[in-house]
DNA sequence: GCAAAATAGGTGTATATACGCCTATTATGA
DNA sequence: TCATAATAGGCGTATATACACCTATTTTGC
């Protein structure tokens, strides 16, 4: 072990980068009354359409089980709501139009924070940031 | 609302890079019953020495709070200490040689999985994505 | 010297995260 | 057909995360 090798930890730097990033974009949204999470997957339910619970986990790349808990406000806050599947196993997932306003009304405070941090990032490192956090997950599920 | 204006977000993006990469980090450690956190944790004490639990939020850019609760199964596992500081109001972490034995153990498991992430993403784009993670950091703090 | 501000840190609460394990249902193949 | 595998999803538990609020102590300015 030299000098602080771990500094560079791939996991961690990506950790804190998404705790002050988030920190930024949840007090953007905190009028909304929206966690940035929950702004995703809302947005997700928009323009994805209903989906059932398995299928939305694999579009967040998030734990089906993780998403089961995070749903769970959203339902009680009437955001979205789950329904009967295809088959008595699946349940689908969709945005009510309670969700679909809030979303609307999150979304420019959104726009103002993502164009927040672009500025301070700058276009083009914003963009290869994005494509190398894909290649990350890419890595990480194919490896 | 553009079709799926939102899948750029930063901070999205961001957490669910981290989420994949933890798991793959996690299940890496996991012979050494460290987490990734726990293992950035244990490794900036043994790098930055005993540190006041305030500065050791700051250092992992990490919510003072947070670092209160993720102190406590490194402090139950003996792996940590936190002794008076030096003035009563202060408390100085600091690794215990359980903890530093543990570290080493379980420095060969990060050494492997980050080199399996350094693979597959290439050193040079390994990189440029600390680089812009950093940037990302300083973003949101100064912005 | 002392009141106010700054610093240090914890607790209550809520969401975010995921592993292991469980049940229920559907699909498959001999 | 029917046993088995595959699929879908929840729950218990534990860590990770941070805000609002609280107490205690120290520092600062007059």
């Amino acid at each position: 072990m030299d000098v602080n090798e771990a500094a560079g930890c791939v996991c961690f730097n990506l950790r804190k980068a998404a705790r002050a990033v988030t920190q930024l974009y949840d007090a953007a949204l905190e009028p909304s009354g929206l966690r940035a999470t929950q702004f995703s997957l809302l947005a997700k339910l928009h323009f994805e359409g209903p989906l059932a619970v398995s299928r939305l986990a694999e579009a967040m790349v998030m734990d089906r089980t993780t998403l089961t808990r995070g749903l769970q406000p959203l339902e009680r806050q009437g955001l979205i709501a789950v329904a009967a599947g295809r088959d008595r196993r699946t349940r689908r997932v969709r945005l009510t139009a309670r969700g679909r306003k809030r979303l609307t009304q999150a979304f420019p405070l959104w726009r103002t924070v993502q164009a927040r941090v672009t500025r301070g990032l700058g276009a083009a490192r914003r963009g290869r940031l994005l494509s190398e956090l894909d290649m990350a997950v890419s890595a990480a599920q194919g490896a």
